[in-house]
RNA sequence: UGCGGGGUGGAGCAGUUGGUAGCUCGUCGGGCUCAUAACCCGAAGGUCGUCAGUUCGAGUCUGGCCCCCGCUACCA
C-alpha cells in the first residue's frame, strides 16, 4: 500500500525524556525525518497533524531532581520549555508539542488503563522486590548491583553481571546494594497488573510477522521477529513510584502507570489537545473509521533503543482497546555518534542542539542539511565538525547556493532582473526542462519510503543540473553575439532555481524562504515543482543576494 | 550465552529476483570565468570483514569464525 492512497496522517516523533536537553542524536533519529516528512506531506495537500512532547513520567524524573537538589516539577518545566523553544528554532514544525504531566493526558492514560481492566486483559500479580528504605522506592533491576553469584565479580548489575554475562534476577546478587543510597535493600511485597503479551502473540505474528515483511525496514522488522521467535512474556503495566499517572484503582493506592504504557498514549492527548486548540475532531486521527479507507496513515518516527515498545507493546495496547488504528510505519532509525565516539549525556559528549543555535545564528539549514545527508538509516553513522563543513562548503554553498547566484546574477545582469522570454527551445534545453521535470516525483518517492537521505541527493542532483546546463551553453559568451538565446537559456535556468525553492522546503525550510523571496515565488505546491513555466516571463525577480 | 542490524575504493553511502561493482566528498589532470576560490569534464583508486561451500558464475545464496552497534535499563 503506498502512502499516496491515505487522504490523512498522524505522524508521530518520540516523547524525549524533560530531563536534559536535545542533541544531534535527538534531532538525527526521530525528529529531522519527521519533520522532512510532514513538511512534503504538506506541500502536497494532504491532511497531516504531526505532535509530539514531553515525556515528564518515569524514575528518570526523579533521580534527576534529586540529583539536582529540586522537585520533578521543577525539572519537568524547566526542560520542557527549553526543548520545545529548541524545536520551534530549528523549525521541527510540531503541531502540537504538549507534555505527559497535562490533566488531558492523566485523563486518556487512566481511560486506557480502565477500559483494559474492565475487558478482563490484565494479569494480576504479586512479588517480592527490592526495596530501597531511604529513597522510599522499589528499586528497578539495573538500581541494584552486588556480587555476582558466579564469578564474584562485585559490581553486578541486578538483571546481568557485565563481567561474566551471566543473566540475574535481583536476588541472586549476594551482598545486594542501592545504587541510590548505597545501602542494603530490603525485600517487599507489591502486586501488579500485568498486559498479557503472550496471549497477543498470534495477533501480532499475523499483523506484523506477515503483514508488515516486505513493508518495514529490515532492522525494525528483524527486532520484532526476533522478539516474537523468542516468545513474549506478560509484563507489568503499573509500577511502586511516586511520579506518573495514578493507577485508577483504590486497591492501587500509590501505585503509578509503567511509563512505556502512558507516554505513546501521550500521542493521542497532544492530539486531542491541539484539536481543542484549533476547532478540529481529534477522532478520525487516531481511531478506526466506517471505511477503512478513511482510516488515518499512523506514522511512527523513533530510535532504535525504541522499536519493541512501539511494534509490539503500544500496537498490543491498541489492539486491544479495540478502537483505534495501528502503526502502518515505523521507520526507526540506528544511532548517530559524533567525533568516533557514541553520543553521551552523562559524559557530555554531544552536540547540544540548543548550544548550537546559540554559537550559530541563522544556520539552521546547514545542520539540517549535514544530519539529513547521514541519517542512521540503515546503520549508525557518524557526526564529525570537518564534515560538517565540508558538505556546507563544497555542496550546499557550491552546488545549490551557486547555482541560484549564478541565474539570478545572470538575469539581472542581462535582462535587469525580469525573466527573459523563451524564445525558440533547442535540444539542449528541451532535455533540461524534460529531466527537471521527473525531479520532484524522484525526490518525493524517496520521501515516501523514508528514504530521506536519496531524497536529498536528487535535491543536489537537480542543482548540478542547472550548473551543468549554464556550463554547457555559456549565456556569458552567447551575451555579445545572440541575445535571444541567452533570455532562452536563463529562462529555463530561472525555472530550476523556482523548482529547488519548493523541493528544498522540507529539508531546508530556511532557505527555501529566503529563495521564495529572492524570486518572488509565491507557490508552496509540490506539484508545481518541474514545471517549466512556473515563472513567466517579464517577472521581476529580487536583487541577488547570498542565501 | 542468545537474538537483531551492520562490516563494500582515503571518508560517507547504493547495490532489486546471483552474471566479473556504482554514487557523493576528498585526491590528481584539464576546461570555463556568469557565479559564493565556486561551476563543468576526465583520471587514478575497491574483488566487496574472514574461511569454506553451493553454482557455469556470488558483494548478492548456505555454514563457521572475527569485529562494531543495539536488545522490555533514566539515552533518538
Amino acid at each position: 500500500m503506498s502512502i499516496r492512497s491515505f487522504k490523512r496522517f498522524t505522524v508521530t516523533s518520540a516523547l524525549p525524556y524533560a530531563n536534559g536537553p536535545l542533541h544531534i542524536g535527538h534531532i538525527a533519529g526521530a525528529y529531522l525525518p519527521a519533520d522532512i516528512f510532514v513538511r512534503y506531506l504538506r506541500m502536497r495537500g494532504k491532511d497531516v497533524v504531526y505532535v509530539g512532547g514531553s515525556d515528564e513520567h518515569g524514575a528518570a524524573i526523579t533521580i534527576q531532581a534529586k540529583r539536582e537538589g529540586t522537585t520533578p516539577q521543577a525539572i519537568i518545566d524547566k526542560y520542557h520549555a527549553l526543548n520545545k523553544e529548541t524545536f520551534e528554532r530549528f523549525g521541527i514544525s510540531f503541531d502540537m508539542y504538549h507534555r505527559t504531566s497535562e490533566k488531558i493526558h492523566h485523563e486518556l492514560s487512566q481511560e486506557f488503563f480502565l477500559n483494559l481492566y474492565e475487558k478482563g486483559e490484565f494479569t494480576e500479580q504479586e512479588s517480592e522486590q527490592y526495596y530501597d528504605d531511604e529513597f522510599g522506592q522499589f528499586l528497578a533491576d539495573r538500581y541494584i548491583t552486588g556480587t555476582c553469584p558466579n564469578c564474584g565479580y562485585d559490581s553486578a548489575y541486578g538483571d546481568q553481571c557485565e563481567k561474566c554475562g551471566t543473566s540475574l534476577n535481583p536476588t541472586d546478587l549476594i551482598h545486594p546494594k542501592s545504587t541510590l543510597s548505597g545501602k542494603a535493600p530490603v525485600l517487599k511485597k507489591t502486586k501488579h497488573w500485568y498486559l498479557p503479551l503472550d496471549k497477543y502473540q498470534p495477533w501480532l505474528e499475523e499483523w506484523l510477522l506477515e503483514g508488515k515483511k516486505d513493508k518495514w525496514k529490515s532492522n525494525v522488522y528483524g527486532q520484532c521477529s526476533s522478539w516474537l521467535k523468542s516468545g513474549l512474556q506478560p509484563r507489568a503495566m503499573t509500577r511502586d513510584l511516586d511520579w506518573g499517572v495514578d493507577v485508577p484503582l483504590e486497591e492501587a493506592a500509590g501505585k503509578k502507570l509503567y511509563v512505556w504504557l502512558d507516554a505513546p498514549i501521550g500521542y493521542i492527548s497532544s492530539t486531542k489537545q491541539w484539536a481543542l486548540d484549533n476547532g478540529k475532531d481529534w477522532e478520525p486521527y487516531w481511531k478506526e473509521q466506517e471505511k477503512s479507507e478513511d482510516n488515518s496513515c499512523l506514522v511512527h518516527f523513533i530510535g532504535k533503543d525504541n522499536i519493541v515498545f512501539h511494534c509490539i507493546t503500544f500496537p498490543a495496547i491498541l489492539h486491544a482497546h479495540g478502537d483505534y488504528i495501528l502503526p502502518e510505519h515505523v521507520p526507526a532509525n540506528e544511532f548517530l555518534n559524533l567525533e568516533g565516539d557514541k553520543l553521551s549525556t552523562s559524559r557530555n559528549w554531544a552536540v547540544w542542539l540548543n548550544e548550537y543555535l546559540d554559537e550559530f545564528p541563522g544556520k539552521e539549514d546547514e545542520l539540517r542539511y549535514t544530519l539529513a545527508s547521514i541519517l542512521p538509516e540503515t546503520k549508525d553513522s557518524e557526526f564529525t565538525w570537518k564534515d560538517y563543513q565540508a558538505r556546507n562548503n563544497n555542496e550546499l554553498l557550491a552546488i545549490f547556493g551557486n547555482f541560484i547566484n549564478r541565474v539570478v546574477v545572470l538575469i539581472h545582469k542581462y535582462f535587469e532582473g525580469k525573466v527573459p522570454a523563451a524564445v525558440q527551445l533547442e535540444s539542449v534545453d528541451r532535455e533540461v526542462l524534460k529531466a527537471l521535470a521527473v525531479y520532484p516525483a524522484k525526490i518525493g518517492e524517496a520521501i515516501e519510503h523514508f528514504r530521506f537521505r536519496e531524497g536529498l541527493g536528487e535535491f543536489m542532483n537537480l542543482a548540478r543540473l542547472g550548473n551543468r546546463y549554464l556550463a554547457d551553453t555559456e549565456p556569458w559568451k552567447l551575451a555579445k553575439t545572440d541575445m535571444g538565446r541567452v533570455g532562452t537559456i536563463l529562462n529555463s535556468g530561472v525555472q530550476i532555481a523556482a523548482a529547488l525553492a519548493i523541493v528544498s522546503e522540507p529539508f531546508l525550510p530556511f532557505t527555501a524562504a529566503k529563495l521564495h523571496d529572492l524570486l518572488k515565488l509565491s507557490s508552496e505546491s509540490w506539484e508545481d515543482a518541474g514545471r517549466s513555466d512556473l515563472l513567466p516571463e517579464g517577472h521581476q525577480l529580487n536583487e541577488a543576494r547570498l542565501l
